[in-house]
DNA sequence: ACGAAAACATTAGCCGACTTACTAATATTC
DNA sequence: GAATATTAGTAAGTCGGCTAATGTTTTCGT
Protein backbone atom coordinates (compact mmCIF):
# COMPACT_ATOMS: atom_id res chain seq x y z
CA UNK A 1 0.00 0.00 0.00
CA UNK A 2 0.67 3.49 -0.40
CA UNK A 3 2.68 3.93 2.65
CA UNK A 4 4.69 0.88 3.43
CA UNK A 5 8.23 1.83 1.92
CA UNK A 6 8.06 5.15 3.57
CA UNK A 7 11.79 5.99 5.36
CA UNK A 8 12.63 5.30 8.27
CA UNK A 9 12.51 8.85 9.74
CA UNK A 10 8.89 8.91 8.38
CA UNK A 11 7.79 5.04 9.51
CA UNK A 12 9.16 6.24 12.89
CA UNK A 13 6.46 8.73 13.23
CA UNK A 14 3.90 6.12 12.38
CA UNK A 15 3.26 5.34 15.66
CA UNK A 16 0.28 6.13 17.19
CA UNK A 17 -0.84 9.45 15.86
CA UNK A 18 0.89 10.07 12.55
CA UNK A 19 -1.15 12.48 10.69
CA UNK A 20 2.30 13.87 10.52
CA UNK A 21 3.11 13.06 7.17
CA UNK A 22 -1.08 12.01 6.01
CA UNK A 23 -2.71 15.18 6.01
CA UNK A 24 -0.38 16.88 3.37
CA UNK A 25 -0.18 13.86 1.70
CA UNK A 26 -4.08 13.70 1.47
CA UNK A 27 -4.14 17.59 0.94
CA UNK A 28 -2.29 17.37 -2.45
CA UNK A 29 -4.14 14.24 -3.68
CA UNK A 30 -7.65 16.06 -2.59
CA UNK A 31 -6.84 18.90 -4.19
CA UNK A 32 -5.26 17.02 -7.30
CA UNK A 33 -8.90 15.34 -7.77
CA UNK A 34 -11.02 18.47 -7.06
CA UNK A 35 -9.04 20.07 -9.30
CA UNK A 36 -9.68 17.48 -11.92
CA UNK A 37 -13.46 17.64 -11.30
CA UNK A 38 -13.59 21.05 -11.50
CA UNK A 39 -12.87 21.45 -15.19
CA UNK A 40 -14.99 23.07 -17.31
CA UNK A 41 -16.67 25.13 -14.50
CA UNK A 42 -14.32 28.00 -14.65
CA UNK A 43 -12.88 27.60 -11.34
CA UNK A 44 -9.45 26.54 -9.04
CA UNK A 45 -9.94 24.54 -6.14
CA UNK A 46 -10.61 26.63 -3.53
CA UNK A 47 -12.80 29.39 -5.22
CA UNK A 48 -15.32 26.60 -5.33
CA UNK A 49 -15.56 27.30 -1.25
CA UNK A 50 -16.26 30.57 -1.47
CA UNK A 51 -18.56 30.53 -4.21
CA UNK A 52 -21.27 27.88 -2.39
CA UNK A 53 -20.72 30.01 0.34
CA UNK A 54 -21.70 33.22 -1.48
CA UNK A 55 -24.82 30.93 -3.00
CA UNK A 56 -26.20 30.70 0.30
CA UNK A 57 -25.15 33.54 2.03
CA UNK A 58 -25.06 36.95 -0.52
CA UNK A 59 -23.93 40.15 0.31
CA UNK A 60 -21.21 39.09 2.99
CA UNK A 61 -18.00 41.56 3.38
CA UNK A 62 -14.56 39.89 2.69
CA UNK A 63 -13.58 40.04 6.47
CA UNK A 64 -16.47 37.26 7.12
CA UNK A 65 -15.59 35.71 4.21
CA UNK A 66 -11.91 35.30 5.24
CA UNK A 67 -12.95 34.37 8.65
CA UNK A 68 -15.21 31.43 7.17
CA UNK A 69 -13.04 30.39 4.91
CA UNK A 70 -9.72 30.55 8.03
CA UNK A 71 -7.40 32.36 5.61
CA UNK A 72 -5.87 35.35 6.32
CA UNK A 73 -6.99 38.88 4.13
CA UNK A 74 -4.68 38.62 1.24
CA UNK A 75 -5.84 35.63 0.20
CA UNK A 76 -9.43 36.03 -0.14
CA UNK A 77 -8.71 40.03 -1.18
CA UNK A 78 -6.92 38.10 -4.44
CA UNK A 79 -9.52 34.80 -5.02
CA UNK A 80 -12.17 37.18 -5.17
CA UNK A 81 -10.25 39.76 -7.37
CA UNK A 82 -9.60 36.98 -9.86
CA UNK A 83 -13.34 35.88 -9.32
CA UNK A 84 -14.46 39.22 -9.85
CA UNK A 85 -12.23 39.35 -13.24
CA UNK A 86 -13.69 36.45 -14.42
CA UNK A 87 -17.08 37.39 -14.13
CA UNK A 88 -18.88 34.98 -10.88
CA UNK A 89 -18.51 37.79 -8.87
CA UNK A 90 -19.16 41.15 -7.83
CA UNK A 91 -18.06 43.61 -5.04
CA UNK A 92 -19.59 46.64 -4.11
CA UNK A 93 -18.29 49.23 -1.32
CA UNK A 94 -21.28 48.89 1.78
CA UNK A 95 -22.86 52.13 2.39
CA UNK A 96 -23.04 51.09 5.96
CA UNK A 97 -19.85 50.99 6.69
CA UNK A 98 -17.94 51.91 3.67
CA UNK A 99 -14.36 50.00 5.07
CA UNK A 100 -16.72 47.25 3.72
CA UNK A 101 -16.29 45.13 0.48
CA UNK A 102 -19.86 43.29 0.20
CA UNK A 103 -19.57 40.14 -2.21
CA UNK A 104 -21.73 38.50 -4.80
CA UNK A 105 -22.56 36.19 -7.03
CA UNK A 106 -23.18 37.28 -10.35
CA UNK A 107 -25.54 36.01 -12.63
CA UNK A 108 -23.08 33.90 -14.18
CA UNK A 109 -21.86 32.83 -11.06
CA UNK A 110 -25.35 32.12 -9.71
CA UNK A 111 -25.19 29.10 -11.88
CA UNK A 112 -22.36 27.71 -10.38
CA UNK A 113 -23.54 26.12 -6.73
CA UNK A 114 -25.54 23.51 -8.27
CA UNK A 115 -22.65 22.04 -10.27
CA UNK A 116 -20.05 22.26 -7.26
CA UNK A 117 -22.16 20.03 -5.05
CA UNK A 118 -22.77 17.64 -7.55
CA UNK A 119 -18.74 17.34 -8.08
CA UNK A 120 -18.52 17.64 -4.17
CA UNK A 121 -20.53 14.41 -4.12
CA UNK A 122 -18.51 12.54 -6.39
CA UNK A 123 -15.65 13.91 -4.81
CA UNK A 124 -16.80 12.54 -1.03
CA UNK A 125 -17.80 9.25 -2.51
CA UNK A 126 -14.02 8.67 -4.28
CA UNK A 127 -12.71 9.89 -1.03
CA UNK A 128 -15.02 7.53 1.46
CA UNK A 129 -14.97 4.85 -0.93
CA UNK A 130 -15.53 1.62 0.86
CA UNK A 131 -15.61 2.70 3.95
CA UNK A 132 -19.23 2.00 5.71
CA UNK A 133 -21.98 4.68 7.12
CA UNK A 134 -20.40 4.19 10.57
CA UNK A 135 -16.78 4.54 9.21
CA UNK A 136 -17.35 7.74 7.52
CA UNK A 137 -19.42 9.19 10.96
CA UNK A 138 -15.99 8.01 12.71
CA UNK A 139 -13.82 9.66 9.96
CA UNK A 140 -16.05 12.60 10.69
CA UNK A 141 -15.67 13.22 14.41
CA UNK A 142 -11.86 12.47 14.40
CA UNK A 143 -11.28 15.16 11.42
CA UNK A 144 -13.27 17.79 13.46
CA UNK A 145 -11.50 16.52 16.80
CA UNK A 146 -8.07 17.67 14.59
CA UNK A 147 -9.74 20.56 13.34
CA UNK A 148 -10.33 21.78 17.05
CA UNK A 149 -7.19 20.97 17.92
CA UNK A 150 -5.51 22.50 15.32
CA UNK A 151 -7.36 25.66 15.27
CA UNK A 152 -6.16 28.29 17.41
CA UNK A 153 -8.58 29.29 19.61
CA UNK A 154 -9.62 32.97 19.15
CA UNK A 155 -10.32 31.82 15.54
CA UNK A 156 -13.62 29.11 16.85
CA UNK A 157 -16.38 31.79 17.48
CA UNK A 158 -15.86 33.27 13.55
CA UNK A 159 -17.54 30.86 11.78
CA UNK A 160 -21.05 31.83 12.60
CA UNK A 161 -22.61 34.71 10.71
CA UNK B 1 -17.84 24.16 18.29
CA UNK B 2 -16.00 24.88 14.57
CA UNK B 3 -18.51 23.41 12.59
CA UNK B 4 -22.07 24.03 13.45
CA UNK B 5 -22.71 27.44 12.28
CA UNK B 6 -21.71 26.61 8.42
CA UNK B 7 -23.96 27.72 5.47
CA UNK B 8 -26.52 25.40 4.78
CA UNK B 9 -24.72 24.22 1.23
CA UNK B 10 -21.49 22.86 3.54
CA UNK B 11 -23.86 21.84 6.37
CA UNK B 12 -25.70 19.97 3.74
CA UNK B 13 -23.16 18.07 2.48
CA UNK B 14 -22.41 16.69 6.26
CA UNK B 15 -24.42 14.21 6.06
CA UNK B 16 -22.44 10.69 6.24
CA UNK B 17 -18.74 11.08 4.62
CA UNK B 18 -18.10 15.20 4.38
CA UNK B 19 -14.43 15.02 4.56
CA UNK B 20 -15.33 17.61 1.46
CA UNK B 21 -14.57 21.10 3.14
CA UNK B 22 -13.37 19.57 6.33
CA UNK B 23 -9.84 18.49 4.38
CA UNK B 24 -9.13 21.67 3.17
CA UNK B 25 -9.79 23.34 6.11
CA UNK B 26 -7.94 20.82 7.98
CA UNK B 27 -4.96 20.96 5.95
CA UNK B 28 -4.72 24.68 5.84
CA UNK B 29 -4.63 24.73 10.08
CA UNK B 30 -2.10 22.14 9.83
CA UNK B 31 -0.02 23.81 7.76
CA UNK B 32 0.09 26.98 9.38
CA UNK B 33 0.94 25.76 12.62
CA UNK B 34 3.38 23.57 11.29
CA UNK B 35 4.80 26.93 9.59
CA UNK B 36 4.84 28.34 13.27
CA UNK B 37 6.89 25.52 14.81
CA UNK B 38 9.66 25.41 11.77
CA UNK B 39 10.33 29.35 12.38
CA UNK B 40 13.92 29.34 13.30
CA UNK B 41 14.89 26.09 11.58
CA UNK B 42 15.32 28.17 7.79
CA UNK B 43 12.62 25.81 6.41
CA UNK B 44 8.90 26.14 4.95
CA UNK B 45 6.04 23.63 5.24
CA UNK B 46 6.61 21.40 2.60
CA UNK B 47 10.93 21.33 2.61
CA UNK B 48 10.88 19.43 5.57
CA UNK B 49 9.67 16.02 3.71
CA UNK B 50 12.07 16.62 1.36
CA UNK B 51 15.25 17.20 4.54
CA UNK B 52 13.36 14.13 6.32
CA UNK B 53 13.75 11.50 2.91
CA UNK B 54 17.35 13.39 1.93
CA UNK B 55 18.25 12.39 5.61
CA UNK B 56 17.69 8.70 5.58
CA UNK B 57 17.88 8.49 2.10
CA UNK B 58 20.94 10.69 0.59
CA UNK B 59 21.54 10.91 -2.70
CA UNK B 60 18.34 10.52 -4.17
CA UNK B 61 17.20 11.94 -7.71
CA UNK B 62 15.10 14.45 -8.10
CA UNK B 63 12.60 12.21 -10.05
CA UNK B 64 12.37 9.69 -7.21
CA UNK B 65 12.15 12.51 -4.62
CA UNK B 66 9.05 13.41 -6.81
CA UNK B 67 7.14 10.02 -6.62
CA UNK B 68 8.07 9.82 -3.16
CA UNK B 69 6.05 13.29 -2.55
CA UNK B 70 3.49 12.51 -4.87
CA UNK B 71 4.37 15.15 -6.46
CA UNK B 72 5.18 17.17 -10.09
CA UNK B 73 8.43 17.49 -10.79
CA UNK B 74 8.75 21.16 -11.66
CA UNK B 75 7.23 21.42 -7.69
CA UNK B 76 10.58 19.58 -7.01
CA UNK B 77 13.06 21.11 -9.15
CA UNK B 78 12.08 24.75 -7.46
CA UNK B 79 12.43 23.56 -3.82
CA UNK B 80 15.80 22.05 -3.84
CA UNK B 81 16.78 25.31 -5.85
CA UNK B 82 16.07 27.18 -3.15
CA UNK B 83 17.27 24.59 -0.74
CA UNK B 84 20.19 24.97 -2.27
CA UNK B 85 20.32 28.09 -2.49
CA UNK B 86 19.67 28.16 1.60
CA UNK B 87 22.97 26.12 1.72
CA UNK B 88 20.74 23.15 2.89
CA UNK B 89 21.48 20.74 -0.03
CA UNK B 90 23.46 20.05 -3.23
CA UNK B 91 23.03 19.08 -6.27
CA UNK B 92 25.30 16.71 -8.45
CA UNK B 93 24.71 15.51 -11.73
CA UNK B 94 25.20 11.87 -12.15
CA UNK B 95 28.05 10.34 -13.81
CA UNK B 96 25.61 7.22 -14.67
CA UNK B 97 22.92 8.41 -16.33
CA UNK B 98 23.71 12.13 -16.78
CA UNK B 99 19.98 12.94 -17.14
CA UNK B 100 19.44 12.75 -13.27
CA UNK B 101 20.53 14.78 -10.47
CA UNK B 102 21.26 13.46 -7.34
CA UNK B 103 20.44 15.31 -4.06
CA UNK B 104 22.19 14.94 -0.39
CA UNK B 105 21.82 17.30 2.25
CA UNK B 106 25.17 19.16 3.36
CA UNK B 107 26.33 19.55 6.65
CA UNK B 108 24.48 22.42 7.44
CA UNK B 109 21.18 20.57 6.07
CA UNK B 110 22.52 17.53 8.25
CA UNK B 111 21.41 19.24 11.80
CA UNK B 112 17.82 19.75 10.55
CA UNK B 113 16.64 16.56 10.87
CA UNK B 114 16.50 15.68 14.68
CA UNK B 115 15.26 18.84 15.09
CA UNK B 116 12.30 18.44 12.35
CA UNK B 117 11.22 15.35 14.05
CA UNK B 118 10.82 16.54 17.04
CA UNK B 119 8.57 19.09 15.66
CA UNK B 120 6.93 16.49 14.15
CA UNK B 121 6.14 14.61 17.20
CA UNK B 122 4.98 18.14 18.88
CA UNK B 123 2.66 18.64 15.86
CA UNK B 124 1.00 15.54 15.71
CA UNK B 125 0.56 15.05 19.52
CA UNK B 126 -1.19 18.79 19.40
CA UNK B 127 -3.14 17.48 16.45
CA UNK B 128 -4.61 14.33 18.12
CA UNK B 129 -4.63 15.64 21.94
CA UNK B 130 -7.56 14.09 23.47
CA UNK B 131 -7.77 11.30 20.76
CA UNK B 132 -7.42 7.57 23.03
CA UNK B 133 -4.76 5.16 21.23
CA UNK B 134 -7.35 3.02 19.25
CA UNK B 135 -8.84 6.78 18.30
CA UNK B 136 -5.86 7.62 16.74
CA UNK B 137 -4.96 4.28 15.18
CA UNK B 138 -8.20 4.24 13.59
CA UNK B 139 -7.92 7.81 12.38
CA UNK B 140 -4.62 6.48 10.73
CA UNK B 141 -6.57 3.30 9.17
CA UNK B 142 -9.56 6.02 7.58
CA UNK B 143 -6.67 8.00 6.38
CA UNK B 144 -4.55 5.67 4.49
CA UNK B 145 -7.85 4.46 3.20
CA UNK B 146 -9.07 7.59 1.98
CA UNK B 147 -5.36 8.53 0.44
CA UNK B 148 -5.59 5.33 -1.44
CA UNK B 149 -9.18 5.91 -2.79
CA UNK B 150 -7.41 9.85 -3.94
CA UNK B 151 -4.22 8.45 -5.46
CA UNK B 152 -4.57 7.29 -9.23
CA UNK B 153 -3.40 4.07 -9.65
CA UNK B 154 -0.20 4.30 -11.58
CA UNK B 155 1.30 6.20 -8.45
CA UNK B 156 0.71 3.66 -6.14
CA UNK B 157 3.65 1.74 -6.44
CA UNK B 158 6.16 4.44 -7.09
CA UNK B 159 6.88 4.62 -3.34
CA UNK B 160 9.57 2.18 -2.66
CA UNK B 161 13.33 3.38 -3.20
C1' DA C 1 -14.44 66.45 20.84
C1' DC C 2 -10.37 64.53 19.78
C1' DG C 3 -6.72 61.46 19.55
C1' DA C 4 -5.65 56.56 19.92
C1' DA C 5 -6.98 52.05 18.83
C1' DA C 6 -9.22 48.70 16.07
C1' DA C 7 -11.20 46.84 11.78
C1' DC C 8 -11.23 46.41 6.64
C1' DA C 9 -9.06 46.13 2.51
C1' DT C 10 -5.05 46.40 -0.61
C1' DT C 11 -0.11 46.07 -2.34
C1' DA C 12 4.25 43.76 -2.76
C1' DG C 13 6.85 39.85 -2.38
C1' DC C 14 7.71 35.08 -0.99
C1' DC C 15 6.80 29.84 -1.32
C1' DG C 16 4.27 25.42 -2.59
C1' DA C 17 1.75 23.53 -6.23
C1' DC C 18 0.05 23.10 -10.89
C1' DT C 19 0.04 23.08 -16.31
C1' DT C 20 2.26 23.68 -20.53
C1' DA C 21 6.02 23.95 -23.12
C1' DC C 22 10.94 22.89 -23.90
C1' DT C 23 15.98 20.82 -23.79
C1' DA C 24 19.08 17.07 -22.96
C1' DA C 25 20.23 12.39 -22.29
C1' DT C 26 19.28 7.45 -22.41
C1' DA C 27 16.66 3.32 -24.35
C1' DT C 28 14.35 1.04 -28.10
C1' DT C 29 13.50 -0.35 -32.30
C1' DC C 30 14.06 -0.97 -36.99
C1' DG D 1 23.69 2.84 -36.89
C1' DA D 2 19.95 6.02 -37.27
C1' DA D 3 15.21 7.28 -36.25
C1' DT D 4 12.08 7.15 -32.49
C1' DA D 5 10.35 6.97 -27.86
C1' DT D 6 10.94 7.51 -23.08
C1' DT D 7 12.93 9.71 -18.97
C1' DA D 8 15.05 13.70 -16.30
C1' DG D 9 15.19 18.23 -15.51
C1' DT D 10 14.17 23.22 -16.54
C1' DA D 11 11.52 27.69 -17.79
C1' DA D 12 7.41 30.50 -17.82
C1' DG D 13 3.13 31.66 -16.15
C1' DT D 14 -1.00 30.87 -12.98
C1' DC D 15 -3.24 30.29 -8.48
C1' DG D 16 -3.80 29.45 -3.31
C1' DG D 17 -1.56 30.61 0.76
C1' DC D 18 1.42 33.39 3.79
C1' DT D 19 3.87 37.83 6.10
C1' DA D 20 4.84 42.66 6.33
C1' DA D 21 3.66 47.22 5.35
C1' DT D 22 0.17 50.89 3.90
C1' DG D 23 -4.05 53.48 3.56
C1' DT D 24 -9.04 54.18 5.05
C1' DT D 25 -12.71 54.31 7.89
C1' DT D 26 -15.01 53.39 12.45
C1' DT D 27 -15.02 53.06 17.05
C1' DC D 28 -13.52 53.88 21.64
C1' DG D 29 -11.47 56.17 25.77
C1' DT D 30 -10.35 59.97 27.96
Amino acid sequence: MASSDWPESIAANRAPGTAGALIPAIARAHRALGQKLLQGTGLRTGQELVIMLLGDSPGKSQAEITRWLGVEPPTTAKMLARLERAGFVERVRSGDDRRKVLVSLTDKGRALPQRVGELWDELNRTATAGLSDSDQLELERLLLRVLENLTPDDALDDLGS
